[in-house]
DNA sequence: GGGCTAAGTAATCATTCGATTACAACACTC
DNA sequence: GAGTGTTGTAATCGAATGATTACTTAGCCC
């Protein structure tokens, strides 16, 4: 007999708690852009964080604080590749910078999603105060920050809605097949689209 | 003793299954609207209907087939709409008139919403296929039957995509409170704001 | 007016899910 | 190396939920 007989204890060794909070914040991202915020279970984020079901839910105390944990760090992720889009110095417009750092972060993968759907939430008062005071501050952001007037600022929300609802219906499945699809994905994005077919599909061949 | 023992018997008449049918839809629209789907229980809606449970799923054989009717409606009526506003003659651009008869489908309570949590749910395989069909169909009419560019129309969907979210994250709580909120509302209604106060508060005064 | 079809419900079932409790083991201090 | 706080899990619970079954009654046709 082994000296062990409890079931594979853990080869590896512990983690501090910001570290697998992060991690967990990270899982819940991605499951939280793909089935919304009912349509995921606290099992499913703890199976995609590689922990237990308890643990994820004592970490955040309820699945709505683990919510609204992930929207204010995609929202604060937001806001830093914003303010960083705007100080680096190119020839490129500020609004065209913050474009490309907006379909950057695609790569991130469900932050614009979960977003998405914590926007179309309004209804859940939690949820909904966070969702408008984070998206009062990026339009703030466009106006007293980026330098752009009133409208611009809306057109550039406009299409950042119109992004996020293409990546959330996967219209790049239809980007081979359908003209129309294809069409409206290269206006929306330009010479971003290889990012985006990639992350929506690592199969695809570049 | 009466001569009914019975608990209440119902003095309405009954009630044909298309229009029981369509009843159910409107009400399942609206709750749909501002819970999600999957935040939606066949409770909620047989409520809002004024049925019993058991009754909504037998007619539409499972939640997700009612939300998929949800979805096929709330696109016709788009549609309709749509077309109808391209066939009146009137001095204003095409674009403005179907602007204005897409600001009031908010008449059609949850409406735009439940085609909004439809949109972002591409992963559920039913309600994506609806969604990107549906989106593409509006993306054709927008370029073949009411003659804009591509990228006129990009810019069409954008701006709904935008007060689809404004709306759903009820932005108009904020109408009175803070001059951003407001400033957005205004730039995305211009003359239809006060139809969308109204719809979303009913309370107020105009 | 009797039977037949369709509208509609009450009761209930099996799952699922978020949350709680109790317990285990690792790491750190003294 | 004993004690202790923190990381982490297994087991389980109660409520909610979508669906099924069996039953009731209204209208309708002959």
């Amino acid at each position: 007999m082994t000296t062990a007989s409890v079931p594979m204890a853990a080869p590896t060794t512990r983690m501090g708690s910001d570290e697998r909070r992060e991690l967990v914040l990270e899982a819940a991202t991605i499951v939280f852009g793909q089935r919304g915020y009912s349509g995921t279970t606290t099992d499913q984020v703890a199976a995609a964080a590689g922990v237990s079901q308890p643990y994820v839910v004592r970490i955040f105390g309820t699945k709505e604080k683990l919510f609204l944990a992930v929207l204010q760090r995609a929202l604060d992720v937001l806001m830093s590749a914003f303010r960083r889009a705007i100080a680096e110095d190119s020839e490129e417009s500020v609004a065209h910078r913050m474009g490309t750092a907006y379909v950057d972060l695609l790569k991130d993968r469900g932050l614009l999603l979960s977003l998405m759907h914590g926007f179309v939430l309004g209804a859940e008062t939690e949820i909904g105060k966070v969702a408008r005071c984070g998206f009062l501050d990026v339009y703030r952001f466009l106006k007293n920050e980026a330098g752009l007037t009133a409208e611009e600022a809306a057109d550039f929300l406009a299409h950042g809605m119109l992004l996020n609802t293409l990546v959330g219906m996967r219209m790049t499945d239809e980007y081979d097949t359908d003209p129309d699809a294809r069409e409206l994905l290269d206006g929306s994005l330009q010479h971003k689209l290889p990012l985006l077919l990639e992350v929506t599909d690592p199969t695809r061949k570049a």
